[in-house]
RNA sequence: UGAGUUGGUUGGGCAGUUGCGCAAAUUAUAUUUGUGAGGAAAGUCCGAGCAUCACACAGCAGGGUAACGGCUAACGGCCGCCGAGGGUGACCUUAGGGAAAGUGCAUAGAAAAUUACCGCCACAUUUUGUGGUAAGGGUGGAAAGGCGAGGUAAGAGCUCACCGGCGUUACAGAGAUGUAACGGCCGAGCAAACCCUACCCGAUGCAACGUCGACAGAAGUUGUCAGCUGGGCAGAUACUUCGAAAGACGGCUUCAGGCACAUAGCAAUAUGUGUCGCAGAUAGAUAAUUGCCUUAAAAGACAGAACUCGGCUUACAGACCGACUCAUUUU
RNA sequence: GCAGAAGUACUCAAGUUGGUGACGAGGCGCCCCUGCUAAGGGCGUAGGCCGGGAAACCGGUGCGAGAGUUCGAGUCUCUCCUUCUGCG
Protein backbone atom coordinates (compact mmCIF):
# COMPACT_ATOMS: atom_id res chain seq x y z
CA UNK A 1 0.00 0.00 0.00
CA UNK A 2 1.76 2.89 -1.07
CA UNK A 3 0.94 6.22 0.94
CA UNK A 4 0.23 10.03 -0.82
CA UNK A 5 0.18 12.76 0.65
CA UNK A 6 -1.56 16.02 0.07
CA UNK A 7 0.47 18.70 -2.11
CA UNK A 8 -0.05 22.03 -0.23
CA UNK A 9 1.93 24.44 -1.36
CA UNK A 10 1.09 27.18 -3.88
CA UNK A 11 5.38 27.02 -4.81
CA UNK A 12 4.55 23.62 -5.59
CA UNK A 13 1.76 23.59 -7.31
CA UNK A 14 3.50 26.57 -9.79
CA UNK A 15 6.63 24.29 -9.59
CA UNK A 16 4.91 21.65 -11.47
CA UNK A 17 2.98 23.88 -13.94
CA UNK A 18 6.45 25.36 -14.80
CA UNK A 19 9.05 22.37 -15.20
CA UNK A 20 6.06 19.04 -15.19
CA UNK A 21 4.98 17.34 -17.79
CA UNK A 22 1.59 18.21 -18.89
CA UNK A 23 -1.63 15.87 -19.97
CA UNK A 24 -4.52 17.44 -21.73
CA UNK A 25 -8.46 16.00 -22.09
CA UNK A 26 -11.64 17.31 -22.31
CA UNK A 27 -12.12 16.60 -18.86
CA UNK A 28 -8.75 16.57 -17.03
CA UNK A 29 -5.36 17.90 -17.08
CA UNK A 30 -2.33 16.12 -15.38
CA UNK A 31 1.05 17.56 -14.37
CA UNK A 32 3.45 14.77 -13.88
CA UNK A 33 6.92 15.14 -11.85
CA UNK A 34 9.30 12.94 -10.53
CA UNK A 35 10.54 13.92 -7.07
CA UNK A 36 13.08 12.91 -4.54
CA UNK A 37 11.01 12.90 -1.31
CA UNK A 38 10.54 9.32 -1.32
CA UNK A 39 6.56 9.44 -1.46
CA UNK A 40 3.87 10.52 -3.91
CA UNK A 41 2.19 13.98 -3.72
CA UNK A 42 -0.98 14.80 -5.22
CA UNK A 43 -2.52 18.31 -5.43
CA UNK A 44 -5.96 19.02 -7.28
CA UNK A 45 -7.13 22.71 -8.34
CA UNK A 46 -10.54 23.50 -8.94
CA UNK A 47 -11.04 26.76 -10.09
CA UNK A 48 -13.77 29.45 -9.85
CA UNK A 49 -14.12 28.69 -13.73
CA UNK A 50 -15.66 25.38 -13.00
CA UNK A 51 -18.94 25.91 -11.30
CA UNK A 52 -19.98 26.97 -7.47
CA UNK A 53 -19.20 25.38 -4.81
CA UNK A 54 -20.72 22.10 -4.89
CA UNK A 55 -19.63 21.85 -8.20
CA UNK A 56 -16.01 22.23 -7.27
CA UNK A 57 -16.70 19.94 -4.72
CA UNK A 58 -18.16 17.29 -6.78
CA UNK A 59 -15.38 17.34 -9.45
CA UNK A 60 -12.41 17.37 -6.52
CA UNK A 61 -14.08 13.83 -4.96
CA UNK A 62 -14.38 12.63 -8.64
CA UNK A 63 -10.53 12.98 -9.30
CA UNK A 64 -9.75 11.57 -5.82
CA UNK A 65 -11.68 8.91 -6.21
CA UNK A 66 -9.95 8.10 -9.36
CA UNK A 67 -6.64 8.59 -8.21
CA UNK A 68 -7.48 6.18 -5.17
CA UNK A 69 -8.27 3.66 -7.96
CA UNK A 70 -5.32 3.63 -9.89
CA UNK A 71 -2.94 4.51 -6.89
CA UNK A 72 -1.77 1.05 -6.79
CA UNK A 73 0.06 0.91 -10.24
CA UNK A 74 2.51 3.58 -9.62
CA UNK A 75 5.86 3.04 -9.83
CA UNK A 76 8.46 5.08 -8.31
CA UNK A 77 7.85 8.69 -6.60
CA UNK A 78 6.15 11.50 -8.34
CA UNK A 79 4.22 14.59 -7.87
CA UNK A 80 1.14 14.61 -9.50
CA UNK A 81 -1.25 18.00 -10.41
CA UNK A 82 -5.02 17.04 -11.61
CA UNK A 83 -6.99 20.45 -12.82
CA UNK A 84 -10.58 19.60 -12.83
CA UNK A 85 -12.03 21.58 -16.14
CA UNK A 86 -15.76 22.18 -16.53
CA UNK A 87 -16.97 19.12 -17.93
CA UNK A 88 -15.11 16.81 -14.86
CA UNK A 89 -18.35 17.47 -12.58
CA UNK A 90 -20.57 15.08 -15.24
CA UNK A 91 -18.43 12.48 -15.40
CA UNK A 92 -18.00 9.17 -13.34
CA UNK A 93 -15.20 8.37 -11.51
CA UNK A 94 -14.14 5.22 -13.40
CA UNK A 95 -14.55 7.36 -16.59
CA UNK A 96 -12.16 9.57 -14.85
CA UNK A 97 -10.18 7.24 -13.96
CA UNK A 98 -9.28 5.49 -17.30
CA UNK A 99 -8.62 9.36 -18.36
CA UNK A 100 -6.00 9.31 -15.75
CA UNK A 101 -4.77 5.91 -16.81
CA UNK A 102 -3.79 6.99 -20.23
CA UNK A 103 -1.93 10.06 -19.60
CA UNK A 104 -0.17 8.59 -16.38
CA UNK A 105 0.85 5.30 -19.05
CA UNK A 106 1.94 8.20 -21.41
CA UNK A 107 3.79 9.87 -18.83
CA UNK A 108 5.97 6.37 -17.97
CA UNK A 109 4.69 6.00 -14.81
CA UNK A 110 2.76 3.29 -14.69
CA UNK A 111 4.15 -0.43 -13.59
CA UNK A 112 2.59 -2.63 -16.48
CA UNK A 113 3.73 -5.91 -14.15
CA UNK A 114 2.08 -4.76 -10.89
CA UNK A 115 -1.86 -5.26 -12.23
CA UNK A 116 -1.62 -7.86 -14.76
C1' U B 1 -66.65 21.81 -13.80
C1' G B 2 -63.79 26.25 -14.72
C1' A B 3 -61.04 30.53 -12.87
C1' G B 4 -58.46 32.13 -8.66
C1' U B 5 -56.61 33.52 -3.30
C1' U B 6 -53.84 31.71 0.74
C1' G B 7 -51.17 28.56 4.46
C1' G B 8 -48.09 24.33 5.14
C1' U B 9 -45.17 19.65 4.16
C1' U B 10 -41.54 17.15 1.18
C1' G B 11 -36.91 17.93 -1.58
C1' G B 12 -36.72 9.99 -2.83
C1' G B 13 -36.55 5.49 0.73
C1' C B 14 -34.29 0.63 2.27
C1' A B 15 -30.32 -2.99 1.93
C1' G B 16 -25.31 -5.01 0.22
C1' U B 17 -19.82 -4.53 -1.46
C1' U B 18 -15.13 -1.45 -2.05
C1' G B 19 -13.37 3.46 0.13
C1' C B 20 -13.40 8.81 3.31
C1' G B 21 -13.93 12.48 8.16
C1' C B 22 -15.00 12.37 13.51
C1' A B 23 -16.03 9.96 18.32
C1' A B 24 -16.05 5.79 21.62
C1' A B 25 -14.61 0.85 22.84
C1' U B 26 -11.39 -3.17 22.19
C1' U B 27 -6.79 -4.19 21.11
C1' A B 28 -2.17 -2.38 20.15
C1' U B 29 -2.10 0.39 14.68
C1' A B 30 -5.66 -2.32 12.95
C1' U B 31 -10.64 -3.90 13.68
C1' U B 32 -15.76 -3.20 15.60
C1' U B 33 -19.77 0.01 16.69
C1' G B 34 -22.05 4.75 16.23
C1' U B 35 -22.44 9.05 13.36
C1' G B 36 -21.68 12.36 9.13
C1' A B 37 -24.50 19.33 5.36
C1' G B 38 -29.48 22.79 4.29
C1' G B 39 -34.40 24.91 3.91
C1' A B 40 -32.26 28.12 2.34
C1' A B 41 -25.89 25.85 4.89
C1' A B 42 -26.24 31.52 0.28
C1' G B 43 -26.38 37.16 0.53
C1' U B 44 -23.96 39.26 5.09
C1' C B 45 -29.12 43.15 5.50
C1' C B 46 -30.67 43.52 10.99
C1' G B 47 -30.60 41.59 16.26
C1' A B 48 -28.07 38.87 20.26
C1' G B 49 -24.65 35.40 22.90
C1' C B 50 -19.30 35.01 23.46
C1' A B 51 -14.19 37.26 23.43
C1' U B 52 -10.69 41.49 23.75
C1' C B 53 -9.97 46.68 24.45
C1' A B 54 -7.73 48.32 32.82
C1' C B 55 -13.16 50.15 34.25
C1' A B 56 -17.49 50.66 30.39
C1' C B 57 -18.21 56.25 32.48
C1' A B 58 -20.39 61.29 30.93
C1' G B 59 -21.32 65.13 27.13
C1' C B 60 -21.19 66.65 21.95
C1' A B 61 -21.02 64.79 17.11
C1' G B 62 -22.72 60.61 14.21
C1' G B 63 -26.13 56.53 13.10
C1' G B 64 -30.86 53.92 13.46
C1' U B 65 -36.24 53.28 14.35
C1' A B 66 -41.39 55.60 13.93
C1' A B 67 -49.94 54.46 14.01
C1' C B 68 -51.77 51.24 18.37
C1' G B 69 -51.64 46.72 21.70
C1' G B 70 -48.80 42.43 22.65
C1' C B 71 -44.59 38.47 22.06
C1' U B 72 -39.30 37.97 22.63
C1' A B 73 -32.72 37.45 25.33
C1' A B 74 -33.01 41.25 21.54
C1' C B 75 -34.53 43.27 16.86
C1' G B 76 -35.62 47.34 11.73
C1' G B 77 -38.42 40.62 13.38
C1' C B 78 -43.25 38.08 14.49
C1' C B 79 -48.67 38.10 15.99
C1' G B 80 -53.18 40.83 16.50
C1' C B 81 -55.64 45.27 15.37
C1' C B 82 -56.55 50.44 13.21
C1' G B 83 -56.12 53.91 9.14
C1' A B 84 -54.97 54.55 3.75
C1' G B 85 -54.78 52.28 -1.31
C1' G B 86 -56.18 48.10 -4.85
C1' G B 87 -59.61 43.89 -6.08
C1' U B 88 -66.85 41.67 -7.68
C1' G B 89 -64.67 38.51 -3.79
C1' A B 90 -61.36 35.14 -0.98
C1' C B 91 -57.44 38.48 -0.12
C1' C B 92 -53.14 41.67 -1.19
C1' U B 93 -49.89 46.20 -0.52
C1' U B 94 -48.38 49.87 3.02
C1' A B 95 -40.73 53.62 6.29
C1' G B 96 -47.96 54.97 8.47
C1' G B 97 -44.92 60.65 14.07
C1' G B 98 -44.67 66.31 13.23
C1' A B 99 -45.77 70.98 7.44
C1' A B 100 -49.80 77.30 12.67
C1' A B 101 -41.03 76.12 15.53
C1' G B 102 -37.90 77.68 11.50
C1' U B 103 -35.10 77.29 6.54
C1' G B 104 -35.46 75.53 1.42
C1' C B 105 -38.06 73.86 -3.21
C1' A B 106 -35.82 74.65 -10.69
C1' U B 107 -38.97 75.86 -15.19
C1' A B 108 -43.82 77.73 -16.58
C1' G B 109 -47.38 81.06 -14.49
C1' A B 110 -50.15 87.50 -12.51
C1' A B 111 -49.78 84.71 -8.12
C1' A B 112 -46.94 78.49 -5.03
C1' A B 113 -49.67 81.48 0.28
C1' U B 114 -52.52 87.33 2.09
C1' U B 115 -51.92 86.48 -4.84
C1' A B 116 -55.97 90.01 -10.03
C1' C B 117 -52.61 88.43 -16.37
C1' C B 118 -56.95 87.97 -19.62
C1' G B 119 -61.99 88.21 -18.49
C1' C B 120 -66.75 89.93 -15.70
C1' C B 121 -69.20 94.18 -12.90
C1' A B 122 -69.61 99.32 -10.97
C1' C B 123 -67.83 104.42 -11.07
C1' A B 124 -64.95 108.23 -13.24
C1' U B 125 -63.25 109.29 -17.97
C1' U B 126 -62.72 108.39 -23.19
C1' U B 127 -57.26 105.90 -23.16
C1' U B 128 -57.28 104.45 -19.79
C1' G B 129 -57.60 104.79 -14.33
C1' U B 130 -59.80 103.38 -9.40
C1' G B 131 -62.51 99.77 -6.76
C1' G B 132 -65.08 94.89 -6.41
C1' U B 133 -64.79 89.72 -7.98
C1' A B 134 -61.75 83.23 -7.90
C1' A B 135 -67.96 81.87 -12.04
C1' G B 136 -64.86 81.24 -16.92
C1' G B 137 -59.75 81.20 -19.79
C1' G B 138 -54.52 80.29 -19.55
C1' U B 139 -49.68 77.99 -16.71
C1' G B 140 -48.52 73.98 -13.71
C1' G B 141 -47.73 67.76 -10.65
C1' A B 142 -50.58 70.99 -7.34
C1' A B 143 -54.43 77.37 -7.94
C1' A B 144 -57.36 78.38 -2.20
C1' G B 145 -62.74 72.39 0.07
C1' G B 146 -66.03 69.29 -4.26
C1' C B 147 -70.81 69.55 -6.71
C1' G B 148 -75.78 71.54 -7.22
C1' A B 149 -79.48 75.25 -5.90
C1' G B 150 -80.56 80.05 -3.99
C1' G B 151 -78.49 84.81 -4.14
C1' U B 152 -75.89 89.20 -6.57
C1' A B 153 -74.21 95.02 -10.27
C1' A B 154 -70.79 90.83 -11.22
C1' G B 155 -69.37 87.22 -7.86
C1' A B 156 -68.01 84.59 -3.48
C1' G B 157 -69.49 79.02 2.33
C1' C B 158 -72.53 84.85 1.43
C1' U B 159 -76.80 81.08 2.64
C1' C B 160 -78.66 75.90 2.17
C1' A B 161 -78.70 70.20 0.94
C1' C B 162 -75.19 66.05 0.21
C1' C B 163 -69.96 64.61 0.45
C1' G B 164 -64.81 65.61 2.37
C1' G B 165 -61.34 67.80 6.09
C1' C B 166 -60.61 70.22 11.12
C1' G B 167 -62.20 71.15 16.21
C1' U B 168 -65.45 70.28 20.70
C1' U B 169 -68.75 67.05 23.39
C1' A B 170 -71.06 62.21 24.26
C1' C B 171 -70.86 56.89 23.63
C1' A B 172 -67.99 52.15 22.40
C1' G B 173 -62.89 50.21 22.84
C1' A B 174 -56.94 48.34 26.50
C1' G B 175 -55.42 51.84 22.70
C1' A B 176 -54.69 53.55 17.73
C1' U B 177 -59.56 54.60 16.22
C1' G B 178 -64.86 54.36 15.06
C1' U B 179 -70.11 56.27 15.42
C1' A B 180 -73.46 60.38 16.47
C1' A B 181 -74.53 65.58 17.47
C1' C B 182 -72.87 70.63 17.23
C1' G B 183 -69.54 74.58 15.35
C1' G B 184 -67.29 77.68 11.94
C1' C B 185 -64.35 77.02 6.79
C1' C B 186 -59.10 79.38 9.31
C1' G B 187 -54.21 76.41 7.25
C1' A B 188 -51.98 72.89 -0.75
C1' G B 189 -47.59 69.45 -1.26
C1' C B 190 -42.40 67.60 -0.27
C1' A B 191 -39.50 65.63 6.11
C1' A B 192 -36.57 57.95 1.92
C1' A B 193 -34.61 67.76 1.86
C1' C B 194 -32.31 70.22 6.28
C1' C B 195 -34.91 69.96 10.70
C1' C B 196 -38.25 69.08 15.39
C1' U B 197 -40.26 65.29 18.91
C1' A B 198 -39.92 60.33 21.36
C1' C B 199 -36.97 55.95 22.01
C1' C B 200 -32.36 53.05 21.06
C1' C B 201 -26.94 52.51 19.88
C1' G B 202 -19.11 52.30 22.97
C1' A B 203 -15.53 49.90 19.26
C1' U B 204 -13.71 45.52 17.04
C1' G B 205 -14.83 40.86 15.42
C1' C B 206 -13.36 33.48 16.25
C1' A B 207 -8.31 35.57 10.64
C1' A B 208 -11.60 37.99 17.88
C1' C B 209 -8.74 36.08 21.80
C1' G B 210 -5.45 32.71 25.05
C1' U B 211 -1.10 29.13 25.62
C1' C B 212 3.49 27.17 23.20
C1' G B 213 7.15 28.46 19.66
C1' A B 214 8.94 32.99 17.73
C1' C B 215 17.88 33.25 16.97
C1' A B 216 21.27 37.24 17.16
C1' G B 217 20.22 42.10 16.84
C1' A B 218 18.37 47.23 15.31
C1' A B 219 15.13 51.66 15.74
C1' G B 220 11.57 54.63 18.49
C1' U B 221 9.08 57.02 23.29
C1' U B 222 4.31 58.03 26.52
C1' G B 223 0.11 54.87 25.41
C1' U B 224 -5.29 54.81 25.07
C1' C B 225 -12.46 54.57 23.82
C1' A B 226 -11.86 54.80 18.69
C1' G B 227 -14.42 61.77 15.32
C1' C B 228 -13.89 65.71 19.50
C1' U B 229 -13.90 67.03 24.81
C1' G B 230 -13.83 65.64 29.95
C1' G B 231 -12.76 62.23 33.74
C1' G B 232 -10.20 57.85 34.75
C1' C B 233 -6.45 53.88 33.91
C1' A B 234 -1.61 51.67 32.69
C1' G B 235 3.55 52.89 32.08
C1' A B 236 10.87 51.93 31.25
C1' U B 237 11.26 44.61 34.60
C1' A B 238 6.67 48.73 29.69
C1' C B 239 4.91 49.25 24.73
C1' U B 240 5.37 49.68 19.30
C1' U B 241 7.93 48.64 14.60
C1' C B 242 11.66 45.88 11.77
C1' G B 243 13.93 40.88 12.00
C1' A B 244 9.08 37.62 10.59
C1' A B 245 8.29 33.88 6.50
C1' A B 246 5.89 29.08 8.40
C1' G B 247 3.31 26.35 12.52
C1' A B 248 0.95 23.34 17.01
C1' C B 249 -3.01 23.28 20.70
C1' G B 250 -7.26 25.58 22.92
C1' G B 251 -11.60 28.65 21.53
C1' C B 252 -15.07 24.18 18.77
C1' U B 253 -19.87 22.56 19.73
C1' U B 254 -25.23 20.74 25.10
C1' C B 255 -28.12 24.55 23.85
C1' A B 256 -32.63 31.50 24.23
C1' G B 257 -31.68 22.64 21.53
C1' G B 258 -35.20 19.30 18.65
C1' C B 259 -39.77 16.18 18.89
C1' A B 260 -44.55 14.63 21.21
C1' C B 261 -48.55 15.68 24.56
C1' A B 262 -51.29 18.86 28.00
C1' U B 263 -52.69 23.80 29.78
C1' A B 264 -53.32 29.47 28.95
C1' G B 265 -54.04 32.68 24.70
C1' C B 266 -57.74 34.70 18.45
C1' A B 267 -52.44 34.36 17.46
C1' A B 268 -47.16 35.25 17.92
C1' U B 269 -45.70 32.86 22.31
C1' A B 270 -45.29 31.06 27.39
C1' U B 271 -45.44 27.13 31.20
C1' G B 272 -45.28 21.90 32.62
C1' U B 273 -44.26 16.59 31.70
C1' G B 274 -41.89 12.89 28.83
C1' U B 275 -38.27 11.64 25.29
C1' C B 276 -33.92 12.19 21.90
C1' G B 277 -28.32 13.29 21.40
C1' C B 278 -28.30 15.31 16.04
C1' A B 279 -21.22 17.24 11.61
C1' G B 280 -17.02 19.60 13.93
C1' A B 281 -13.29 19.56 9.09
C1' U B 282 -8.47 22.97 8.72
C1' A B 283 -6.49 22.71 1.01
C1' G B 284 -11.16 21.19 4.07
C1' A B 285 -14.60 14.56 5.01
C1' U B 286 -20.29 11.74 1.06
C1' A B 287 -17.22 8.60 -4.21
C1' A B 288 -18.03 3.96 -7.33
C1' U B 289 -21.41 0.03 -8.05
C1' U B 290 -25.69 -3.61 -7.46
C1' G B 291 -30.75 -4.94 -6.09
C1' C B 292 -35.81 -3.84 -4.38
C1' C B 293 -39.96 -0.26 -3.45
C1' U B 294 -42.89 4.12 -4.70
C1' U B 295 -43.44 6.80 -9.92
C1' A B 296 -45.78 8.45 -16.35
C1' A B 297 -40.36 8.71 -15.87
C1' A B 298 -35.64 7.30 -10.76
C1' A B 299 -32.85 11.52 -9.67
C1' G B 300 -32.60 15.35 -13.17
C1' A B 301 -34.45 21.85 -8.66
C1' C B 302 -31.72 25.64 -5.93
C1' A B 303 -27.50 24.51 -3.77
C1' G B 304 -21.98 22.67 0.60
C1' A B 305 -21.61 23.95 7.66
C1' A B 306 -16.35 26.78 9.03
C1' C B 307 -17.76 30.10 16.65
C1' U B 308 -23.15 29.71 17.71
C1' C B 309 -28.28 31.17 17.70
C1' G B 310 -33.20 34.41 16.33
C1' G B 311 -35.03 36.86 11.94
C1' C B 312 -35.16 39.17 7.00
C1' U B 313 -34.00 38.94 1.77
C1' U B 314 -32.81 36.21 -2.55
C1' A B 315 -32.66 31.16 -5.56
C1' C B 316 -35.62 26.65 -6.15
C1' A B 317 -37.67 21.09 -10.98
C1' G B 318 -41.38 18.12 -9.28
C1' A B 319 -44.95 16.03 -5.80
C1' C B 320 -48.56 16.21 -1.74
C1' C B 321 -52.12 18.22 2.04
C1' G B 322 -55.54 21.94 4.19
C1' A B 323 -58.74 26.40 4.23
C1' C B 324 -61.41 29.95 1.37
C1' U B 325 -63.64 33.07 -2.92
C1' C B 326 -66.15 33.96 -7.68
C1' A B 327 -68.87 32.07 -12.01
C1' U B 328 -71.84 28.16 -14.26
C1' U B 329 -74.75 23.57 -13.96
C1' U B 330 -77.61 19.86 -11.14
C1' U B 331 -80.37 18.45 -6.71
C1' G C 1 -14.74 33.13 6.99
C1' C C 2 -14.93 38.54 8.40
C1' A C 3 -14.64 43.73 6.97
C1' G C 4 -14.76 47.51 3.21
C1' A C 5 -14.77 50.14 -1.69
C1' A C 6 -16.37 50.82 -6.67
C1' G C 7 -19.72 50.32 -11.20
C1' U C 8 -21.30 56.81 -15.96
C1' A C 9 -19.81 56.45 -24.19
C1' C C 10 -14.85 51.97 -27.26
C1' U C 11 -11.05 53.64 -22.99
C1' C C 12 -9.86 57.11 -18.87
C1' A C 13 -12.93 59.99 -16.15
C1' A C 14 -16.01 65.00 -13.86
C1' G C 15 -20.84 65.35 -12.17
C1' U C 16 -23.55 67.51 -3.66
C1' U C 17 -28.82 71.48 -0.46
C1' G C 18 -32.48 66.28 -6.36
C1' G C 19 -34.06 70.76 -11.42
C1' U C 20 -34.36 71.74 -17.93
C1' G C 21 -31.11 69.21 -23.27
C1' A C 22 -25.30 64.43 -18.64
C1' C C 23 -18.57 68.64 -18.51
C1' G C 24 -14.04 66.97 -20.57
C1' A C 25 -9.74 64.17 -22.65
C1' G C 26 -7.98 60.11 -25.59
C1' G C 27 -9.99 57.49 -29.63
C1' C C 28 -13.01 57.78 -34.22
C1' G C 29 -14.75 60.45 -38.93
C1' C C 30 -13.98 64.57 -42.50
C1' C C 31 -10.88 68.66 -44.17
C1' C C 32 -6.10 71.56 -44.36
C1' C C 33 -0.75 71.01 -44.49
C1' U C 34 3.01 67.29 -47.60
C1' G C 35 5.39 64.64 -53.72
C1' C C 36 3.46 60.51 -49.96
C1' U C 37 3.18 59.23 -44.70
C1' A C 38 4.08 60.45 -39.48
C1' A C 39 3.65 64.78 -36.53
C1' G C 40 0.77 69.40 -36.37
C1' G C 41 -3.81 72.50 -37.14
C1' G C 42 -9.32 73.06 -37.89
C1' C C 43 -14.37 71.09 -37.70
C1' G C 44 -17.78 67.26 -36.07
C1' U C 45 -19.02 63.38 -32.61
C1' A C 46 -25.97 60.43 -27.21
C1' G C 47 -22.05 57.30 -30.63
C1' G C 48 -25.91 51.85 -27.82
C1' C C 49 -31.21 49.80 -28.35
C1' C C 50 -36.41 50.45 -30.29
C1' G C 51 -39.78 53.04 -33.75
C1' G C 52 -40.55 56.49 -38.03
C1' G C 53 -38.09 58.50 -42.58
C1' A C 54 -35.23 58.14 -49.35
C1' A C 55 -31.90 61.16 -46.56
C1' A C 56 -31.06 65.16 -43.35
C1' C C 57 -33.17 64.16 -39.04
C1' C C 58 -37.23 63.29 -35.31
C1' G C 59 -39.47 60.64 -30.99
C1' G C 60 -38.86 57.10 -26.90
C1' U C 61 -35.49 54.48 -23.64
C1' G C 62 -30.73 54.45 -21.56
C1' C C 63 -25.56 56.51 -15.64
C1' G C 64 -24.56 47.80 -13.39
C1' A C 65 -30.18 45.55 -12.84
C1' G C 66 -35.08 45.96 -10.61
C1' A C 67 -38.60 48.29 -7.29
C1' G C 68 -39.96 52.66 -4.18
C1' U C 69 -40.25 58.14 -2.37
C1' U C 70 -41.04 62.73 -5.21
C1' C C 71 -44.20 67.09 -9.76
C1' G C 72 -39.21 65.43 -11.18
C1' A C 73 -33.82 60.58 -9.53
C1' G C 74 -26.89 59.68 -12.19
C1' U C 75 -27.91 61.93 -7.14
C1' C C 76 -32.34 59.81 -1.81
C1' U C 77 -34.17 54.60 0.25
C1' C C 78 -34.48 49.14 -0.34
C1' U C 79 -33.23 44.42 -2.77
C1' C C 80 -30.11 41.86 -6.22
C1' C C 81 -25.59 41.38 -9.84
C1' U C 82 -20.43 42.09 -11.08
C1' U C 83 -15.42 43.63 -10.06
C1' C C 84 -11.59 44.93 -6.70
C1' U C 85 -9.04 45.59 -1.89
C1' G C 86 -7.69 44.56 3.24
C1' C C 87 -7.51 41.22 7.78
C1' G C 88 -3.36 35.44 10.79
Amino acid sequence: MKRTVALKKNRDFRRLYGKGKSFQAPALVSYVMKNRAGICRMGITTSKKIGNAVERNRSRRVIRAAYSSIEDKINGNYDFVFVARSRTKYQKSTQIAQIMLSQLQKAGVIDETVNN
